[in-house]
DNA sequence: TTTCATGGTCTCAATAATAGACCAAAAATA
DNA sequence: TATTTTTGGTCTATTATTGAGACCATGAAA
């Protein structure tokens, strides 16, 4: 095992394999003089004629001896080659990678990893963020985690869960303009803006028109997450989606200042994946999952 | 196939077969830095772990990943090992290689390669051409034809044949000094010496005296066969080994000028062979065959 | 406690592999 | 039949890979 020149039978199996020279270097992606010095080479090593000895220089005739070769190199090559893909499918198999907002991620997915690792120790899930969602299947993740108006053509659809908006302001803040926040009146509390139109100021004032809103100034976030930092450092009040804020209302962070009041927003988040890749258990499993826990939190 | 890095796989086999990077290396012949960067870069390249993390340094274990690699890797290694040994067994088991000097090898065994190798066409030889035989069995060749006063200490020796020696001239140097020559007088006629002591014209003289002969002059060869050609060329008397000269004698491009006058030289050649050589058919077939043809030619 | 054996890493030198250019000859094409 | 294309081969220069050597940390053995 420890001479044998294994560059040179890799390619001595690529001729076998393909028929000639030039076809086993592309093949191999080297030059054809790269694959017939390794030939040469080889049948120097071995003290051994692969092929038979021919007038000019046109299409190589195995030997019988280089048939045994041939065949005995091409075996093991793909044997070992088949091993290795087998491994790299296992790893396939094993591990997930979701795409999805940095918000989302942050707020949403990364909190409940542990506990989707600890239902499937097996799955080892990796997060891609991707601050813009493109129409197209990238293959670069097993599937995607959006927010926004879907089904999308082209692209396999499923909905997630829904969600609803509120505005929130944080704690101080609060405590600072209760009486004025609980009179509708936002004079002199800027509005802090999320970029994704879905969470747009204009909706909530068409339902529950607030006094003082201004649309036009405040600052503007393209990031869910940001918007909430924001209000919770009472900077102003955000209009929040319940699925990103949920967990920071529970603790106090941020506060609901008009009450129970809300936007549903039915089919607010989906699973999106490439139609053409191939069904994996994993993936399967951790979507199944993911589906089980928006399920139990519904209501 | 193209792209598997064969000789890190390599490394990790022999690890998976000796237990440790350290007696894979000596299994290997290299140092273990170089056996331990291989296996961090076929895991890097993989994509997988193919070792149990664990503190500390001490004995690798194979993740199953590694375990599975390690049987299939070891067992492809091990097959393209066979094939590859198998040829070798092979070609040494139809042929042989034999070592001589280059004039035996021109004047004496390459006229008669066509015979040995009709009598056993699966036999196949090859001729190693050694200026000077060492005392040492150099492991290249099956075995060798010496010329010379053996046996030799340490070496397996068997008397091939004898020789004689008688001097020849070229055929139109005979007819130019046909009467002078006839006289046993060589004076005005150079005499060609081979470096071989066992072929100097002192020897003659002391049996066979003759007037004008200059033991300090003339052209001196290592090479019997340059000495012969050299008398075929007329350039002077030559003194001739039989079992060189005899094909020449009996075409007439040499011609003995003191008719059957010879000094005989028993056991003058030798097959040596290693004695730590295996014994193999195809070599004890040649010597065989080699024996027969030298005694069939004897008297 | 000291020594030995283990696996790991990094830098530098040596070796192997490859590309590119050129060649001769056979097969295919016009 | 002449020309073009494709084949395998060889050589030199460059690049990539492999290996050696030095050093390290850690665990086991003496």
């Amino acid at each position: 095992m420890k001479n044998l020149p294994l560059n040179a039978l890799r390619a001595f199996a690529a001729v076998y394999d393909s028929g000639g020279v030039r076809p086993a270097a592309r093949l191999l992606e080297v030059t054809h003089s790269s694959v017939s010095r390794h030939l040469r080479e080889l049948e120097a090593w071995l003290g051994v004629e692969l092929f038979e000895k021919r007038e000019g220089h046109r299409l190589l005739i195995f030997s019988p001896a280089g048939e045994a070769l041939g065949r005995a190199s091409l075996s093991s090559l793909r044997a070992l080659e088949s091993a290795v893909e087998s491994l790299r499918e296992q790893r396939r198999g094993n591990s997930i990678t979701i795409e999805t907002t940095p918000s989302f991620a942050a707020r949403w997915l990364l909190p409940r990893l542990p506990a989707l690792e600890e239902a499937h120790p097996w799955i080892e899930v990796s997060i891609v963020i991707e601050q813009k969602l493109t129409d197209q299947a990238t293959g670069t993740s097993d599937f995607s985690i959006r927010m926004g108006r879907g089904p999308w053509r082209d692209l396999v659809c499923e909905a997630l869960m829904d969600d609803a908006l509120y505005p929130v302001v944080g704690r101080n803040l609060w405590e600072e303009k209760r009486r004025k926040l609980s009179n509708n009146d936002l004079t002199g509390i800027r509005a802090i803006h999320d970029r994704d139109p879905q969470a747009a100021w204009q909706s909530w004032q068409k339902r529950y028109p607030l006094k003082g809103l201004n649309l036009r100034t405040g600052p503007r976030f393209a990031s869910s997450d940001l918007v909430l930092r924001a209000a919770s450092q009472n900077q102003g009040v955000a209009l929040a989606r319940d699925r990103l804020a949920r967990d920071d209302v529970a603790s106090g962070a941020l506060v609901r200042p008009f009450g129970e009041n809300r936007i549903e927003i039915p089919d607010a988040y989906w699973i999106v994946r490439d139609p053409q890749a191939k069904e994996r258990v994993a993936v399967t499993t951790a979507i199944d999952w993911l589906k089980k826990e928006t399920s139990l939190t519904e209501g």
